[in-house]
DNA sequence: ATGGCTGAGCTACTCAGA
């Protein structure tokens, strides 16, 4: 089964390339974020014609996440956590798998910069709540999939200039922390842990040729609970829908698992 | 190089992204 998560910075500018990219990769699950649309205006209709159903939570001009699925989903829930801002960034259902029941936490976190502003703030009041909610999640259920964009550079390694990014709302270490506590509730960042010495990266500015450059981040992850790793067949960052025309400036990530 | 680009909302320009 392929599970794959995608920031494509606006889901209607953005279906052209979408709809190739599945054709191209044919996933089981396409966790999207920042979509950028109400639901109202979401391309349900496009993607059913491809074989698969939507599951939506949009708002006006910023954010949204959505989940795109072959087969149908249950228990969709888009109040995972109490946002105060009332922005969309996270949607969970629920997958069966192998007669396990899997929860897929789709989210988008907030950006945080500049720091030291109620938008840092923000992101560390929103990262907080979300890891206190998988805190409980964890006590009651034990298959738990995370994917999305971050917005934070967990290591060094993952960025092309750590000095630049030390004292951004991505790599300060009061992130990076939130984002290693996580971890140690029970997961594993999949990628890094197939990948131990590898510098790719999920993320290209759209200026100062920084895709021509590889002046990229590692910013969109996969955190899979413990007991699943035993079913990660792959995980594979593709870089080709960054190469393609009128690119969303993050790439997509692909889990597959048996 | 704290933004050189891109998208939404909207029709002139701001806000947001990372």
């Amino acid at each position: 089964m392929k599970i794959i998560s995608w920031n494509v910075n606006s889901v209607r500018a953005r279906i052209e390339n979408i709809k190739n990219y599945i054709n191209d990769t044919d996933p089981d699950i396409l966790l999207l974020q920042e979509i950028k649309t109400q639901n109202e205006n979401f391309p349900t209709d496009e993607f059913k014609n491809l074989g698969y159903v939507s599951y939506v939570f949009g708002q006006k001009s910023y954010n949204g996440v959505a989940i795109i699925s072959k087969n149908e989903l249950n228990n969709i829930n888009l109040d995972f956590i109490k946002d105060d801002l009332k922005q969309s960034r996270i949607i969970t259902a629920e997958l069966k798998f192998k007669k396990k029941i899997i929860v897929l936490v789709n989210i988008y976190v907030p950006n945080g910069n500049p720091v030291d502003t109620e938008k840092y703030e923000y992101k560390k009041t929103w990262l907080k709540k979300f890891i206190n909610n998988i805190k409980k999640n964890v006590q009651k259920k034990t298959n738990i999939l995370i994917a999305g964009d971050f917005n934070i550079i967990p290591e060094e390694i993952d960025v092309h200039d750590f000095k630049r990014y030390e004292n951004d709302a991505l790599g300060r270490l009061e992130i990076r922390k939130k984002y290693r506590e996580l971890i140690n509730l029970g997961f594993k960042d999949v990628y890094r842990l197939k990948n131990k010495t590898k510098q790719e990266y999920t993320f290209w500015d759209y200026f100062a040729g920084s895709w021509q450059k590889n002046n990229g981040m590692r910013i969109d992850h996969f955190l899979l609970s413990n007991n699943l790793i035993e079913n990660v067949k792959s995980i594979k960052i593709n870089k080709k829908p960054r190469s393609k025309e009128k690119p969303s400036d993050h790439t997509p990530i692909e889990l597959e698992i048996i």
